[in-house]
DNA sequence: GTGGTCTAGACCACA
DNA sequence: GTGGTCTAGACCACA
């Protein structure tokens, strides 16, 4: 599985594994029922201790998104794309709403935020 | 000076000050020239340790919002709102561009971040 | 043979099967003899691995309520039913025990437990 | 602080802290607010890594029983005994109804049972 | 000084 | 072979 670990980086190595694993989830790169490599070996060529993919592992089964089993594997788990989907966009509300406490106090109006999006998000109308 | 430190808070006491301030002076009021509390006396108003209010003052200072002056206490320094605003909305732009990121693992789509900012901005229309 | 492995259960594969044949035996549904079926028979019937069939068997075996016999086959074996209850009375005292040493801590009197008792017994007056 | 860890004892050295300390606590030996050693401090004393004295402090935490304050230390909480002995109790009946569960098989009635709680509880009538 | 997080390996349980 | 638990220390954040 072909997954980067950056020692540089400032995030931690677990959850460098864990986001990597869940985006080729969450785009389908690995399909319900897929078996993941075994901890020991995605250690071993991540170059990393088992502690730290075993950590990963279980964040994503805490996700609903994995299931590991004791002697056999982890095993990717069937996804309700839908409900992922509204349970991240409370996760985004509630982050929209941090940063419209700070922006009223640097006197940022829905106008500049708005702004923001059309530049990052281009012209796509949407759906 | 009215300053609330939440014990319970997850967000460290130094910070909780340092943004109590920092907003009094960015939304004007506390005005440029006015001299803060002394921290031995706001540490003693808040309950808190000397050390703590140290380092509020400190990363004030670092952001150029107030000024300490050796032996004569910390005052409210001259601020330019725009060029504050400016360099508020360049990390905006970044933290949105993070959102971005994870929200098209999630299929989350241009529309779907309008809704939200919708929703919690209202129906201002900016400017 | 009915036995039911839950793969969600937390108890293991091999503790799910040994109990319910235990339980079986014990109350005389399998009764003194009787031939259980192969290894491979009821690891197939189950759905799981030979290995955990056979460690079930094992136990079993190690607990005198079945006997295997070379190249025949695992019969039930004839139980002296005083013996094993004056043997897990045994065992229950020990829990008992255990709860006891910790229910002093909580406040937690003989009262507090004959109500338990009670509630969970129901009304029968034993023997 | 009087606390003995047995390195020959099958319970983790965690959990024979974390025993401890909550029995000091509950019984009342150590009062709200008083300050626990520090996790180093504790390490050292009883001669184990910090991360083992970390993790009874922080189940301890979890049970609401003590609490962590960053750069300040751990210290005993308020307790409502009645609440503590409330869930205790329904700890206790579960572990009961279990008890009740593998009886059945065993044939042991609850005239059997009444006989172990008087044997271990004697003749206190209760309350 | 305090507690908190991350990575680590030895050892155990299960299939 | 697989995953799970325990103990460990280096390093970080906070007061």
């Amino acid at each position: 599985m072909q997954i980067q670990v950056s020692i540089m980086s400032e995030t931690p190595a677990y959850e460098q594994i864990r986001m990597q694993i869940k985006e080729k989830i969450l785009t389908g790169a690995l399909p319900a029922g897929t078996q993941l490599p075994s901890i020991r070996l995605m250690a071993k060529d991540l170059n990393v201790g088992i502690i730290t993919v075993k950590r990963a592992y279980e964040e994503l089964e805490n996700e609903k998104i994995i299931v590991s089993m004791q002697g056999k594997g982890c095993f990717v788990n069937e996804i309700d794309r839908d409900s992922v989907k509204k349970m991240y966009m409370l996760i985004l509300k509630e982050q929209m709403l941090d940063i419209k406490g700070f922006s009223c106090i640097y006197g940022i109006k829905k106008s500049d935020i708005l702004e923001i999006v059309n530049e990052l998000w281009g012209d796509e109308i949407g759906r």
